[in-house]
RNA sequence: GCGGUAGUGGUGAAGUGGUUAACACACCGGAUUGUGGCUCCGGCACGCGUGGGUUCGACCCCCACCUACCGCCCCA
C-alpha cells in the first residue's frame, strides 16, 4: 500500500459516519434545550495557549503536543483539547463584555490532536464534543454542567454510567492539602514508583491517580483533599452534592481524582462507562470541572467557569459495544429501470422528478441490463422500481412495481412526473 | 517513549523453503433478446505490509522500517 493515513488517524467510511452524525445531532438537541451555543475556533493554535493553561509540567504538553513551527517560524499546537481555545477565543472576542448575558454558555465539537501511541479508543486525531459556562460562581452552574453532560449520553441511549464527584479546592485549600500531601509522602518517597517520584515535587496530586499497586497502597492512607478544604470551598462542594441528590442524580466521591490539566479547581467530575467496549473496566468517557483562574490566566478579566469534554470515539465504541444503532434507515423509495440507451434521457427525468416531490431515487449508470438493474434495486432495499423502455417510452408509460409483493402496473408519466404519490395509489388499488 | 502480538485478494482465510498461491463469501459475466430468488458455468492476488539480506530457490528464515491491535504511561 502505497498512500496510508497517517499514524493514529482514521477514515470515517458512510457506515459509520451516520452514527457520527446521528450522534451530533442528538447533541445538538440536548445544546438546544439547555441554551448552550456553538463555538467553532481554529484546530490550531499558538502553542503557548496550551502550554499556559495547561501546566508545564502536564503530560499533554512535556509529551503529547503536536507541535511545530510553520514558515512564519511561529510555534503552532494541534489543539490537544478545548476549553484552552474557547476561552483564549472568548478573551479575544471580548465575549465577557457587559452586553453578553452572564453565564455566556458554549458548545463544540470537532477533532483533538495528541502526539500519542494509538490503541483502540485513542487516537492522534480523535474528536471531542464539549461545553463551556462562564461568567457564574454558582454551585448550581457545575451542576447544569454535570446533568448536561449525562442528558447527553443518555441521548444516545447510554444508561450504565457511573459519575465520579470530586472538588480540588480554591488555591489555597490546594496549597495547604499540597503541603500535607508531600509531607505525607516525603517519608515513601524511596517506595514509589519513579514516575510517583518524579511528580512528588512537581504535582503531587498526580502521585494520586498512579496505577502502580504500591503506589495505590502507600496513597490509600494519605490524607484526602477533602479534610483541608476552605470553608468557602467546602460549601461549594457541598451544593453541588446537595443539588445532585435534589435531582436524584447518583454519585461517587472520589478524592483520589484528579486532572492531568492544571487549570482545575473545585468541582470536578468524569462519566464513566464499565461497557464491554473496554473490558467491562471503569473507563471515562466525559471529563470536566471548574476552571476559575482560566480566563483571567489568558488576559481576560477575572471570570469563572465550567465544562467539559466527552471523546466521541470512545462514545461510539460504547455504542458499537452495546450494539446502539442510531441510524435511521433511509431506504431507496424509487430504483428506475431503463432499458436500452435510448431510455437515459427519460430515466433521468424520472429520478429528477421523483426526488423534487421528495422522493429518494435512483438509477443505473453502468449500463446494465434489466436483471442487473433489478437486483440492483432488490439490494438498495427499493420499495418500487420503475422500468422504462422503448415500449413505454412511445406509450408515455412506465411500469411501477411493488417491489414487496411483485405487483406491476402501467402508470402514466405525466402522473408520476405532477403526483408519484398518486400513482403509488393506483398501484395499491389495483393490487386488491 | 517502552514492552508484546500480528500484517496473504474487496472480505474471511489456507499454505509454510522448491511446480500455475487452496477453499469460502462478495463482486462481475453467461445459461435466461426486458424483471429481484435458486441452480449451473465462467471470471476475479502484475503476486503474500515496505525495503534489504541469507539461499541454487522465500509468502515461508534473518534484519530494518511502516502500520494495526494489546499492555505500560497518560487520557477522551
Amino acid at each position: 500500500m502505497k498512500y496510508q493515513r497517517p499514524k493514529g488517524t482514521a477514515d470515517i467510511l458512510p457506515n459509520e459516519a451516520t452514527q457520527w452524525a446521528a450522534v451530533e445531532s442528538l447533541a445538538r438537541e440536548v445544546f438546544k434545550k439547555y441554551r448552550y451555543q456553538e463555538m467553532r475556533t481554529p484546530m490550531f493554535e499558538s502553542f503557548d495557549v496550551f502550554s499556559r493553561t495547561s501546566g508545564e509540567t502536564s503530560d499533554i504538553v512535556t509529551k503529547e503536543m503536536y507541535d511545530f513551527f510553520d514558515k512564519g517560524n511561529r510555534h503552532i499546537t494541534l489543539r490537544p483539547e478545548g476549553t484552552a481555545g474557547i476561552v483564549r477565543a472568548y478573551v479575544e472576542n471580548k465575549l465577557y463584555g457587559p452586553e453578553i448575558q452572564k453565564p455566556f454558555k458554549t458548545f463544540y465539537m470537532g477533532p483533538m490532536f495528541r502526539y500519542e501511541r494509538p490503541q483502540s479508543g485513542r487516537l492522534r486525531q480523535f474528536h471531542q464534543i464539549g461545553v463551556e459556562a462562564f461568567g457564574s460562581d454558582s454551585p448550581a452552574l457545575d451542576v447544569e454542567v454535570v446533568t448536561l453532560a449525562m442528558a447527553l449520553l443518555q441521548s444516545v441511549g447510554l444508561n450504565s454510567l457511573k459519575l465520579s464527584l470530586n472538588t480540588l479546592g480554591d488555591n489555597e485549600s490546594r496549597q495547604n492539602y499540597r503541603q500535607a500531601l508531600i509531607a505525607y509522602l516525603e517519608p515513601h518517597e524511596a517506595e514509589l514508583s519513579a514516575d510517583s517520584k518524579e511528580r512528588l515535587h512537581k504535582n503531587p496530586l498526580r502521585v494520586l491517580d498512579s496505577k502502580d499497586a504500591n503506589d495505590q497502597k502507600i496513597v490509600a492512607d494519605a490524607p484526602s483533599i477533602l479534610d483541608y478544604l476552605t470553608p468557602a470551598a467546602t460549601e461549594h462542594f457541598t451544593q453541588v452534592k446537595e443539588y445532585l441528590d435534589a435531582l436524584n442524580i447518583p454519585y461517587e466521591v472520589d478524592s483520589n481524582m484528579v486532572r492531568g490539566l492544571d487549570y482545575y479547581n473545585h468541582t470536578i467530575f468524569e462519566v464513566m462507562s464499565d461497557s464491554k467496549a473496554f473490558g467491562g473496566k471503569w473507563t471515562t468517557v466525559c471529563a470536566g470541572g471548574r476552571y476559575n483562574g482560566l480566563v483571567e490566566q489568558l488576559g481576560g478579566p477575572e471570570t469563572p467557569g465550567v465544562g467539559f469534554g466527552l471523546g466521541v470515539e470512545r462514545l461510539l465504541l460504547i455504542l458499537a459495544a452495546e450494539g446502539i444503532d442510531l441510524n435511521e434507515q433511509h431506504d431507496l423509495d424509487v430504483y428506475v429501470v431503463g432499458i436500452g440507451a435510448e431510455t437515459n434521457a427519460a430515466s433521468l427525468k424520472l429520478v429528477q422528478a421523483l426526488r423534487q416531490q421528495g422522493f429518494s431515487a435512483d438509477r443505473d449508470y453502468l449500463d446494465k441490463k434489466p436483471k442487473g438493474q433489478f437486483k440492483a434495486a432488490s439490494k438498495a432495499n427499493a420499495a418500487y422500481t420503475l422500468t422504462i423502455g422503448q415500449e413505454e417510452l412511445e406509450q408515455h408509460k412506465a411500469n411501477l412495481k411493488n417491489m414487496a409483493n411483485g405487483h406491476q402496473e402501467a402508470i402514466d408519466l405525466e402522473q408520476i412526473y405532477t403526483d408519484f404519490g398518486q400513482a403509488e395509489a393506483i398501484l395499491a388499488e389495483k393490487e386488491n
